[in-house]
DNA sequence: TTGTACGCGTTATCAG
DNA sequence: CTGATAACGCGTACAA
């Protein structure tokens, strides 16, 4: 690793002190148009460039920001990440991101690392579990982004979708359809989206007076292969659904899997309706009807909040602001009228 | 941000030397077991965590390594991210990583800071253009892995596929199954994993005797809406194609976009074969075939291999090696025998 | 406008 | 085994 040159080389190339170079490249302080010429040809020279971790520890400011999710895997996740990473490059920013995989073990572990290296801020979507850690932080000063999730006591700006109406909306929708045995293949209870979710496909249900049938109710913990077992169970009891509404992606390959393996038609059969969106879900046989979620949008918004209060006037007030974004719930193919309704 | 507790408040609690905290928490040279004892209680006491910033400005290594691909969107890199990631967290490492979206300048400006910000390794999947300043960090002693693509005069060790290969067993496989009419969409000239691909697909074809047909080669530079096009284009055409050999997944999603609005049943009108895997493509009507790519396993050997170069010894020799990974042809259900044939 | 000197929190060296 | 003390590269208050 060839060694870098420092402000010292530039300075003795250019003939003046160490600080009065800090000054002319880090422009701050002040100085004459001729040393500023002398210097910046000195630095171009020995081809300088700053010294970002001996700055970082002088100003206490990495500009770098830590990103927590479940699973970097997960479409949803990746545009997201996709969305913070060009707004932080666009205002010279990096980002290190972390998977939880929703075990709150992990996600401990991932924020401790995070802290330790000193992120000028953090974007996070909480896992279950107790987050007393977070809440420490955030009181301490730390900014903070929610995304996707909030959790009680924390009072952090968060950048969401509203999951209960977009829940509500899609299984208002099959209803209009004339279904009224609506499956739901939910995750983890306690996980406040999914929750949400959960409250939408009651709440769409109950203004139908169409009673909850607990036998409807899956939970396959945002899995593929939970879902999959979830879904063929569906399809082994006594009277099946003549809809599932499936709470994330990976939980809709996991259904769909065990739908084509037991030769279930959809639509014909079985309507199916899915939270998040793919570039393939265009593509499937039925083209898959879907509650689409604004991933990079939120990610840029989530990023400039967090930049907001990084840059933030002091210890002033926090901005405890709670943005919902918009769902879209995209109709393809993928339901259709009940049979006999 | 509550200021942290450092070395020095240890110390000053332990009732010990800041040089003697700092030896027992970080465990080198030596020191009794009563001064141990104490200094770990004082560490506990003011919940100490070591400033991962100060020292690496004191050892120059940051346990940070940098990663540069061209979108971590698509799910190639987003699942050799995960392998990546997955094996930097076992060894206490993080990664920045950045996309260049093929473009050459933002490679390079995503090079300095990753530079600046003094990564301890690289992995990197270098685009087009000129990468003078890459030889430049290797010979410059820069730990780095290439992975997924080489570049001309770099002898850094490389992660790949046989892209050569796997082409040619893709069309060999449509050629067997009477196919003489085959296109491919192509991603941009230059790019040496492409070019391999292009390759196997000409190798293909002459071991049969096949004629190249310029018409039936498109570039579509690996972007979706492209590949959109030129599958329109093919469609038009006055021969038109039995089979359909696309070069990546984005252009692989363009491409069925294409066939889907023109009607054309796959694999009854054309059959379909890509590069890459996706969970989605088993459940597309039909199923995908395709060609996999062990891409978490890439992911996770990349890493190893430039944890190798970072741990190595010194400037000794080192490991001009280049790791072949195997490819699997997926056959699904998208390539029939051609009519009448 | 310019130079000097100190400190950020570590690690590492050198006496004792 | 232990305690000073010097870097690492940069920002910045202070003096000139």
């Amino acid at each position: 690793m060839a060694k870098r040159a420092t402000l010292k080389d530039v300075a003795a190339r250019a003939g003046v002190s160490q600080g009065m170079a800090g000054r002319v490249l880090g422009n701050y302080g002040s100085y004459s148009k001729d040393t500023q010429r002398k210097v910046r040809a000195a630095a171009r020279a020995v081809h300088y460039s700053p010294n970002v971790i001996a700055k970082a520890l002088r100003t206490r400011r990495t500009r770098t920001v830590g990103v927590l999710i479940s699973d970097i895997t997960a479409s949803f996740w990746t545009s997201m990440i996709r969305g913070i990473q060009d707004r932080a490059a666009r205002d010279g920013y990096s980002i290190i991101v972390c998977n939880s995989d929703e075990q709150s073990h992990d996600e401990k572990a991932a924020l401790a690392t995070l802290v330790e290296r000193g992120m000028d801020g953090l974007i996070i979507s909480p896992t279950l579990g107790n987050h007393s850690y977070l809440r420490q932080l955030w009181r301490g000063g730390t900014p903070l982004v929610l995304v996707d999730r909030k959790v009680d006591g924390l009072d952090a700006p968060s950048i969401r979708v509203d999951n209960r109406a977009a829940a509500r909306e899609a299984v208002s929708y099959l209803v209009r359809l004339g279904h009224r045995r609506i499956a739901i293949i939910r995750g983890p209870e306690g996980v406040e989206t999914n929750d949400e979710r959960f409250a939408g496909y009651a709440e769409a249900l109950a203004e139908q007076r169409i009673p909850l049938q607990p036998a409807l109710v899956k939970n396959a913990r945002f899995l593929q292969e939970k879902s999959f077992e979830a879904t063929r169970e569906l399809l082994r009891a006594r009277i099946r659904p003549t809809a599932i509404f499936v709470c994330n992606e990976a939980m809709a390959s996991g259904c769909i899997h065990a739908l084509k393996e037991a030769r279930v038609r959809i639509p014909q059969d079985i309507s199916f309706i899915t939270f998040d969106d793919t570039v393939w879900a265009e593509y499937l046989d039925p083209p898959i009807t879907c509650v689409s979620q604004p991933s990079y949008s939120m990610g840029m918004l989530a990023f400039d909040h967090l930049l907001g209060q990084i840059h933030g006037h002091g210890g002033r007030a926090r901005p405890q602001e709670e943005v919902v974004m918009k769902t879209r719930l995209v109709i393809r193919g993928s339901c259709a009228r009940v049979n006999g309704a």
